[in-house]
DNA sequence: AACGAGACCTGGCAGC
DNA sequence: TGCTGCCAGGTCTCGT
């Protein structure tokens, strides 16, 4: 389920929220990819919800009590992984990992059945301290800019690549390169630049890396647009995010015809992944 | 330093 | 119907 788009929708999708107060943290099942830390049971409880943000595929959400400011929860999402705000009484379902019960009824859930998920727990008595142990924090010290933010443009890209020799899917799919490029998008957005997933990294032209940065921004905006209008089924108890059946021009159609020119969409592996293209749309 | 492979998991589907 | 094998949107860790 997650990529960029899918994340950045969840935690807008959290912000009715912002200001409620926790009333009992449950941990159903005690691993994700990491233990869940026990101490969310303890520190949580009569802790608000101060602000919500993203940074690559992690969302980030402080907490305060009346004492001043708590830490942070961070939330990955993984392969499967799914917040479901939900009304008071509604039932666990099976993979229901963890779940946040609000003062005023409301449940948070955390579905995951592949339990490559994560939720971790970043503690700091004010927020100069959050600050700072955030960018310290092992998980996101090392990441590369975020894709719609301004630093990620074409100078960047044709900078940090020259000399690579790896597949530039690979590359603008390492989030030290970039976040929050995922194996759907990453095809996607090389098609609509006319790259060939292939091509080594450092031949790419500049104006190459140029028209790959503005795809790979206009093809996640794009999700992310298509995905805020679907917000509320996104995040129902069983909602059906229309944008999951998003309009892809080569991910998932191996053996199709390229929309564009009529050749047959290919399908490889690269870094065991599978990789969509049209051969005669993209170039080496 | 850079790259590739393995690891973590369950569920859904095709093929027999 | 049931079994087997393969595939899946992520990313850390380890070995070469």
């Amino acid at each position: 389920m997650p990529e960029l788009p899918e994340v950045e929708i969840s935690k807008r999708g959290l912000e009715p929220l912002l200001g409620a107060t926790i009333a009992q943290v449950n941990i159903h099942f005690p691993t994700l990819r990491w233990p869940i830390p026990p101490e969310l049971s303890s520190v949580l409880p009569q802790a608000q919800v101060a602000t919500l943000s993203r940074r690559a595929k992690y969302i980030l959400v402080a907490f305060r009590n009346q004492q001043g400011h708590l830490g942070t929860m961070l939330l990955h999402l993984g392969m499967s992984g799914r917040l479901c705000l939900l009304p008071a009484q509604e039932p666990r379902a099976k993979h229901d990992h963890i779940e946040w019960l609000f003062t005023d009824g409301r449940i948070l859930r955390l579905r995951d059945p592949r339990r490559f998920g994560a939720v971790l727990w970043i503690p700091a008595d004010n927020e100069q301290a959050q600050l700072q142990a955030l960018q310290q924090h092992p998980l996101l010290k090392s990441l590369g800019p975020e894709p719609l933010l301004a630093d990620f443009d074409a100078e960047y890209l044709y900078r940090s690549t020259r000399g690579k020799t790896a597949a530039i899917k690979l590359v603008i799919m390492d989030s030290h390169m970039v976040v929050g490029v995922g194996n759907i998008y990453a095809s996607e957005s090389l098609f609509r630049s006319g790259i060939h997933p292939q091509k080594p990294a450092g031949k790419l032209s500049k104006t190459q890396c140029a028209r790959l940065v503005e795809e790979i921004k206009s093809t996640l905006a794009e999700a992310i647009q298509a995905g805020g209008s679907s917000l509320r089924d996104f995040f129902g108890a069983d909602g059906n995010p229309g944008y999951f059946q998003q309009h892809y021009f080569v991910y998932a159609r191996p053996g199709l015809a390229c929309e564009r020119c009529q050749s047959v969409i290919r399908q490889i592996k690269q870094g065991q992944r599978s990789t969509f293209f049209c051969p005669k749309c993209q170039r080496k």
